[in-house]
RNA sequence: GCGGGGGUGGCGAAACGGUAGACGCGGGGGACUUAAAAUCCCCUCCGGGAAACCGGGUGCGGGUUCGAAUCCCGCCCCCCGCACCA
């Protein structure tokens, strides 16, 4: 289970429906002889728990035991499986002393680094935010605008693991949307990175001054009429010409301050020439350079060649500020003279014009040959390129683990040696941050002044705390080993649980969550820490809870809160319908009225229980039904098709008490069995009271009977020219002679084949197709 | 704009290319009861018909197939991500 964060309002609808989707699984397995190691955990560092305990002005070390209380108490009435002895609690030194010593194995091998970065500053929650935590230019907790501000901040190198982060997407077992969106979030593409020389004053290729592009349409080259860099491009200042240095440092200071919400709203192409020219490495044109925001330094080389005629942006812009366009590829039907009215960007059946010698190539073709062609004359290369960018860590904030590093002027940053973690986060009574951008431990000398581990002189601590995801990301690694202060976890311990086998969870921590997770996991593996490296065999995202038709937010005033229900209908009842109200992994509609439906289900149960006999021998038929519900609800569970397994146990419940009638123990002992995942308690309940000493946990998943779940008569579907015109109940392994000799001796379809049958179609148990025409 | 998931009765939803609407809610009728609740039984997609049956029906328009909710092509709408990524 994703380890829930303990918010103050308690435990979420949403929660539960994600841990009981996982404790059936779990409950299962066991019934299927498996051993089962169910945990849980609390996630309560972070900025949540922070702007929460400032709002309501109570220190979070005072507030935090009390949530984690709270949601112990609400999740054991849910009737999770879980092993208390062996929680996690993210804001525990004997925790967080693991997550800084993994901090410190990332630095001491090169993947946490220091640098200064434009970052996300929330002016409102005083902190910088993480690119994820920014939800359309607004800050993702407060909705404030987001400012732009440098600072230096630690980093983990998460792009030198690109790769293989999209490659394992092959092989692991998760649901398909979680690893597309992950693909799109890694964001490789190939392409080249080209060098366009810049022109000196005489017009001739400047010696030194060189721009590289980064593109994925080398075959475009011949069209690139002109090119722009990113305002804030480090070359900017030295192409400058003088007439237009005004110009550009207005638009340059203009760009800086324009915030990621304009930047976004006002999509259209704005940007200033810079008075310098390049040349166009292909056709030796003089090309205008410009700058313009819609070019970003973060991605690429933070320049582009600008191809109008092939690129939506590059035309716009064009349009914008008069500059040429040039056709140098054609789709079918055009040619070289085809005006261009837009961008043409189609690849897929085009063709080089105005390219010299690579006319008539296709684009594929004309990618690899060009790329070739300026590779021998040392202007360009293939490149590889990723949207994933690494994962910014720093935070200037209190309620985190502090960063595990100290500053020596001698010696500069060194990390504070594994035998003194933890670095514990000291208990401050004024947790606030404010507008230096530091983190409020920034504020007590008597906690960061410290001598330099190295070198013994005056030193000071790291002020900033860790992400919170950071916190969250190995939290699996530890349950088995969390009784043990000298490990993070025990190598022996770990090879008998881990991998996690099974994880579910939303699809909001689609990217991010699991995405660290999978990253700091294979770094632990190429330490030598793990025996695998991917943390999570299987993934399953589960759906959203919706409330009669309506998305739950407090705001509506519409949100379930668990302990109501299960206060008013029981855990079991509540659990059950969770289930039931939709298909697991697509999430459903909560609708209060429907909950007795699934009620009315275990009512039945219990009374079908207690008017239980066991005289003489059970019904055959019902035994029938029986076995094919076994054979059904066995195959359901593993899919995570709760819904599906449920109706079949409400239908058996139906056959077992039709009208009066007093079941035969044989007849409802499995279904006991079948039913406690879902309904646990009252399933030990009845188990105990069928007369049994052991747990229904240990008393294994009934088996059913292949030849008893097969129906004996069957009723064939009978189809005249594909339209229903009857059926016919004949034996389940009748032929397609003896099912059509019945199916015409009935009047009705008799009278719709009219003359002789041309082809028949035969299903076997399910349909027979006359065919007359 | 890109990516993902959807669109089926009054409602939540079922349905290996093979009887559309299982199961449940709600609704209608009945049994039990002095009565109500609870429980149990029957009915409940639409139109025609006394019935047997017949016709229509899974967002819209085409197609493939003996047969399409399901597969293919072209649209429309809703939800969730991402978003100037060169």
């Amino acid at each position: 289970m994703m380890f829930p964060y303990p918010s103050a309002e308690g435990l979420h609808v949403g929660n539960l429906f994600a841990f009981t989707g996982n404790d059936i699984y779990g409950r299962f397995q066991r019934l299927q002889g498996h051993t089962v190691f169910e945990p849980i955990g609390f996630d309560a560092f972070g900025i949540h728990s922070e702007n929460y305990a400032l709002k309501v002005g109570e220190h979070p070390m005072r507030l935090i035991p009390r949530n984690i209380a709270n949601f112990t108490r609400q999740l054991r009435r849910a009737g999770l499986m879980i092993d208390w002895r062996y929680t996690v609690d993210t804001t525990d030194p004997r925790y967080y002393k693991w997550t800084q010593w993994i901090f410190l194995q990332l630095f001491k091998n090169g993947l946490a680094y220091r640098k200064k970065a434009a970052v996300n500053w929330c002016p409102s929650c005083k902190t910088v935010l993480a690119n994820e935590q920014v939800v359309t230019g607004a800050c993702e907790r407060c909705g404030t605008r987001v400012e732009q501000r440098y600072l230096e901040q630690w980093f983990f190198r998460i792009s030198a693991y690109a790769e293989r982060l999209l490659r394992n997407l092959d092989w692991i077992d998760w649901s398909e949307s979680t690893k597309t969106a992950q693909r799109n979030w890694i964001g490789r593409s190939e392409g080249a990175e080209l060098r366009f020389a810049v022109a000196g004053s005489d017009g001739r290729p400047h010696p030194e001054r060189v721009i590289t592009v980064y593109t994925t349409r080398p075959d475009t080259v011949f069209g690139a009429t002109y090119m722009v860099l990113a305002p804030e491009h480090p070359l900017v200042d030295s192409i400058v010409s003088e007439d237009q240095r005004g110009a550009v440092e207005e638009y340059r200071a203009a760009a800086a301050r324009r915030d990621i919400v304009t930047r976004r709203v006002a999509r259209d192409k704005t940007g200033v020439f810079t008075g310098a020219y390049a040349i166009n490495p292909a056709t030796d044109a003089r090309i205008p350079i410009w700058i313009a925001d819609y070019v970003l330094m973060e991605y690429g080389t933070g320049a582009i060649m600008a191809v109008p005629g092939h690129d939506a942006r590059d035309f716009e812009f064009a349009r914008n500020y008069g500059l040429p366009v040039l056709r140098v590829v054609a789709g079918p039907g055009q040619d070289a003279a085809t005006p261009l009215i837009e961008a043409y960007t189609e690849e897929d059946g085009a063709r080089l014009v105005n390219s010299g010698r690579f006319d008539g190539l296709t684009v594929t073709e004309a990618k690899a040959a060009i790329t070739t062609w300026l590779e021998e004359r040392g202007l360009a290369k293939p490149v590889v390129q990723y949207r994933l960018h690494d994962w910014c860590i720093s935070r200037q904030r209190y309620w985190g683990p502090p960063i595990p590093i100290i500053y020596c002027d001698a010696c500069g940053a060194q990390p504070v040696p594994e035998q003194d973690l933890p670095v514990v986060l000291p208990d401050i009574p004024d947790f606030r941050p404010d507008e230096s951008g530091l983190s409020p431990l920034a504020r007590h000398a008597e906690w960061y002044k410290v001598p330099c581990p190295n070198c013994g002189r005056e030193g000071r601590r790291e002020t900033d705390v860790s992400d919170t995801f950071l916190d969250s990301e190995w939290y699996f690694l530890r349950y088995p080993s969390a009784h043990r202060d000298d490990l993070p976890f025990d190598p022996i311990l770990t090879r008998r649980w881990l991998p996690v086998s099974s994880y579910i969870g939303g699809n909001e921590h689609a990217v991010l969550h699991l995405m660290y997770a999978r990253f700091i996991t294979m770094v632990l593996h190429d330490l030598g820490y793990l025996h695998f490296e991917e943390p999570f065999q299987r993934f399953r995202a589960h759906g959203l809870i919706i409330r009669e038709g309506a998305k739950m937010s407090k705001s509506r005033g519409n949100v379930v809160v668990p302990d109501e229900y299960i206060e008013r209908w029981g855990a079991d009842s509540f659990r059950t319908y969770l289930m039931f109200l939709g298909p697991f992994e697509e999430g459903g509609d909560f609708r209060d009225q429907s909950i007795s439906g699934v009620r009315r289900f275990l009512d039945r149960l219990w009374m079908a229980v207690a008017e239980c006999h066991a005289d003489g021998e059970p019904d055959p038929g019902v035994m029938r039904k029986l076995h094919r519900t076994i054979r059904k609800v066995g195959e359901d569970i593993p899919r995570l098709s709760y819904n599906t397994a449920i109706a079949a146990m409400m239908e058996y419940v139906n056959v077992v008490r039709k009208g009066e009638r007093r079941p035969h123990r044989a007849e409802v002992e499995p279904l006991v069995q079948m039913v406690s995942p879902f309904a646990p308690h009252l399933a030990e309940e009845l188990w105990e009271r069928l007369g049994h000493r052991q747990s229904i946990f240990d008393s294994g998943w009934p088996v059913y009977d292949p030849e008893l779940a097969r129906e004996e008569q069957v009723e064939v579907a009978v189809q005249v020219n594909g339209r229903l015109r009857g059926t016919v109940t004949v034996d389940s392994n009748a032929d397609e002679a003896l099912v059509l000799a019945v199916a015409l001796s009935d009047p009705n379809i008799a009278r719709h084949v009219a003359g002789t049958p041309k082809r028949v179609v035969f299903v076997p148990g399910r349909l027979l197709n006359v065919v007359t025409t």
